[in-house]
DNA sequence: GAACGCAATAGTGTCGACACTTTCTTGACG
DNA sequence: CGTCAAGAAAGTGTCGACACTATTGCGTTC
């Protein structure tokens, strides 16, 4: 046996705890969300290596949770793991960025069609209700609570399936381009025409139109895309590029001066 | 020096490499490597909890590498996380299996036709010798090698589409349901349409036939998925209940020092 | 004899420590 | 002046320890 690490004296003698030493069962979990928002706000920059060390420090916790989030993260697309080098934050190219959109839209199509199949005339009608109540206030709202709607509506479809695993998927390709999405959202691009797709799809979703409605969805969702190239692009040159229009992938002895 | 980590070998006859250079950042990797595997041959039991201390004595390390392997197979759908209860295999119920050859239908028919608009003569050309290949000696192989030569032949599908996120959710779907396919192919429902299927599909990939295809593709699956059901419940079966039929949820008395 | 607690046990969640790798710094050499 | 090597520093990967929570087992009460 390895004895090693026998600091053995009174371990902690920590701050004085009087109320505060909880050790909160979900340091892992509030990690993960926390980290995933860094990421989505941009605050841990495409490419960038993560320090688990100043992250820890930096969340008041130890980096196991850091570790356990980060991990979860990566399996879920987010960050990539270099063995002996850790954890970066992965890079979404304009390709990338179209690969997850075709995705999307691959899986909403089908779970509209499944829907239009399986779906009873109340769980539609919920769908038709989820709409009307929104479509009214839903341009004049926020920029987070509009994405959260727009995503409760593709999402209640994927529902309305009657299969969890596209509503997993739906939701992990999501929390992947939604910081993007807030970004269009915000943009000058970002447009009414959004309003009018939803109707139309609830409406060929009363008539039980499967073709039509998947048809929908995908325009929908291209048309989102190209609305999303240009924010795209601006929001980079703002993250990487402050006061200069240099390169992105260059990075070397950036400092100087 | 303390000898940490030294192979431990125990408990699985997963014979491990040979290569002495460098041995460091895999245990995690191996653990995970590990734990998938038990979980797909059914070693560890849907519904069951996951005992962290015990799994990491008979891997042979720590907790730390168990727990991260562990968050990964969470977050791929493999298991459940239930807080300061621990990690139980999530049980795949015939209604989730279905669920997810589902999904794996949706996935490979748009993989499919994607692959149609965009690859190449020459592409499609691998996927047609890759079978033309294997097709003579296909049924004879053992059951591992017929299984990997099936999801080899569909992955390529799903690369020459195009976008690699569709590769990775394939992947990531076969993982989860490879247990049962092995299942299925050596159950004697297993018979030889697949093969027919499959060349037929090749066939169609070379007429760049995306609708025809896809529907192959579609039928394919909800062939394998019947030819499945039966196999599904017997396998549930010699799992459950070796010798005597007890609920399968009552689970005392299994003590041992 | 069954329901109810209460003590003992088992097990997860998190921590700090440290070995080993990678990256940075500095100084010798061409 | 630039190149390279050795050492220092930073950072990851894994470990054992321990606090806290869930579960089990036992004795008490009705």
């Amino acid at each position: 046996m390895t004895e090693r690490a026998e600091t053995g004296a009174d371990s902690d003698s920590s701050v004085a705890n009087e109320a505060e030493t909880r050790r909160s069962a979900d340091s892992s979990e509030r990690a993960y969300l926390t980290i995933r928002k860094l990421l989505v706000e941009f605050k841990l920059k495409p490419g960038e290596r993560i320090n688990e060390v100043q992250l820890s420090r930096s969340l008041g916790v130890s980096r196991t949770p850091i570790r356990e989030a980060l991990n979860r993260l990566a399996s879920e697309g987010f960050v990539s793991l270099t063995p002996n080098r850790g954890f970066f934050v992965r890079s979404l190219s304009t390709e990338g960025l179209l690969d997850l959109y075709e995705l999307r839209s691959i899986i909403e199509s089908a779970a509209f069609k499944l829907m239009c199949e399986r779906a009873d005339d109340s769980e539609i009608d919920r769908l038709r209700q989820y709409w009307e109540a929104i479509v009214d206030v839903y341009p004049n709202q926020p920029p987070d609570i509009i994405l959260a709607e727009d995503e409760g509506f593709h999402l209640l479809i994927a529902e309305l399936s009657g299969n969890p695993e596209l509503v997993g998927q739906l939701s992990s390709i999501n929390a992947r381009i939604r910081f993007i999405r807030r970004i269009q959202i915000e943009h000058p691009s970002h447009d009414k025409a959004q309003i009018t797709s939803h109707s139309a799809i609830v409406e060929a979703a009363v008539k039980r139109d499967a073709e039509n409605g998947a048809k929908l969805l995908r325009e929908h969702i291209e048309m989102t895309v190209s609305a999303t190239q240009q924010a795209l692009k601006d929001a980079l040159l703002k993250v990487f590029a402050p006061d200069n229009g240099a390169e992105l992938k260059r990075r070397r002895r950036a400092r100087d001066a």
